[in-house]
DNA sequence: CTAATTTTGTACAGATCATTACAGAAACAA
DNA sequence: TTGTTTCTGTAATGATCTGTACAAAATTAG
């Protein structure tokens, strides 16, 4: 049964691994960045995740919980609906341009370095990218209840198109410089609610 | 002086690393890749273009060549202005839906693998990006003008709007299956034109 | 205590990586 | 012809890659 205990906290480690994989990419960051990244030696990272595709799997999962999260927190606020969208535009703006190194979203990173080539990864971005659409259309339908969103179309449109901005928005702020042109998007996307 | 002539065409090897590139992506695309995919032996490939970066690079430039002749191609076409915006749209969800392997955009691609990491890709692929920004600033000119796009936002805001959606549909493409998700963002993102 | 079990660190294996070295081939110049 | 230049293919180089083997360490069970 039980032999020697493990030193390190799994979680933890999946949080390591996800901020190299984040900085790295999947191909570029390599095993021996892992080791260095979560502390762990070669023998206990294969020994508790089998391989680095089982051990980026683990760390997209970890992402997707902790976005959904963030984004959540700021969808629930309390306050004027557009202005919590705004407010999660705003948010992947100044993290995106205050980061030197330009990590971007893992999930689209994700999906554009491993979607072609790992069925699996595409899935569970799509996945991911979709309970975006369901807490959107679920701001939207609230939204429109209330006034605060035009009723012209069914929200689920609309919370796929604001959707697509967001994700928009964050492919241009890996090489844009300039705020105001992200900027321009919320103001345009807001106001075609 | 001129010594043995080359047996290739320096334009169709680019063509052709482009395509591998496209497929595989930067990292996973060896040297033994491009020979293969070129038909080069690596001494001439090294000989002619350097290092797999410098070839990259290369191949990313074409890119854009290509891409933004697509793309004018479409836009200059004669009709409704909004009927050209969508069949820019329509397009590129044509082909990203259609292709079994999912190579996507290689300008967002490039982006995401190598825009934190490599300056000169990074200030290469934003250049593409504002080639397109201006393309859609004429014509969102054009329309207003016309009166087939609203004159309430400068144009430039406008055509910043419309290419964060047309890049955000393409992120999409890489893990979507519903073909009706997209269309609703170019439905959406047309009528607040 | 001993036996069983699991983790840990290190060393290593085998493959693959980008790049270079270099000899022969193919052109031109004289 | 001979010399010069450039290109081509092959072989090698040294680094790095993912993953494994394995013995020592650390725990529980009996």
């Amino acid at each position: 049964m039980s032999g020697r205990p493990r030193e390190f906290n799994d979680l933890s480690v999946i949080n390591s691994a996800m901020e190299a994989f984040w900085v790295k990419g999947f191909e570029e960051c390599s095993t021996e960045d892992l080791c260095k990244s979560t502390g762990l030696g070669r023998g206990s990272l294969y020994n508790a995740f089998g391989s680095k595709q089982n051990l980026y799997k683990q760390a997209l999962l970890r992402y997707f919980e902790l976005g959904h999260q963030a984004n959540m927190e700021i969808l629930d606020r309390p306050g004027p609906i557009k202005d919590r969208l705004r407010a999660l535009m705003e948010a992947v703006i100044d993290i995106d341009l205050n980061d030197p190194v330009r990590r971007g979203c893992l999930a689209i990173n994700a999906a554009i370095e491993r979607g072609g080539k790992d069925p699996e990864i595409a899935r569970a971005v799509a996945h991911h990218f979709s309970s975006l659409e369901q807490a959107l259309c679920h701001i939207m339908e609230l939204g429109q209840r209330s006034g605060e969103i035009s009723s012209n179309r069914p929200a689920m449109q609309l919370a796929r198109f604001f959707r697509c901005s967001f994700y928009g928005l964050r492919v241009l702020s890996k090489v844009e410089q300039d705020r105001g042109a992200l900027m321009d998007v919320v103001e345009t996307t807001l106001s075609a609610l």
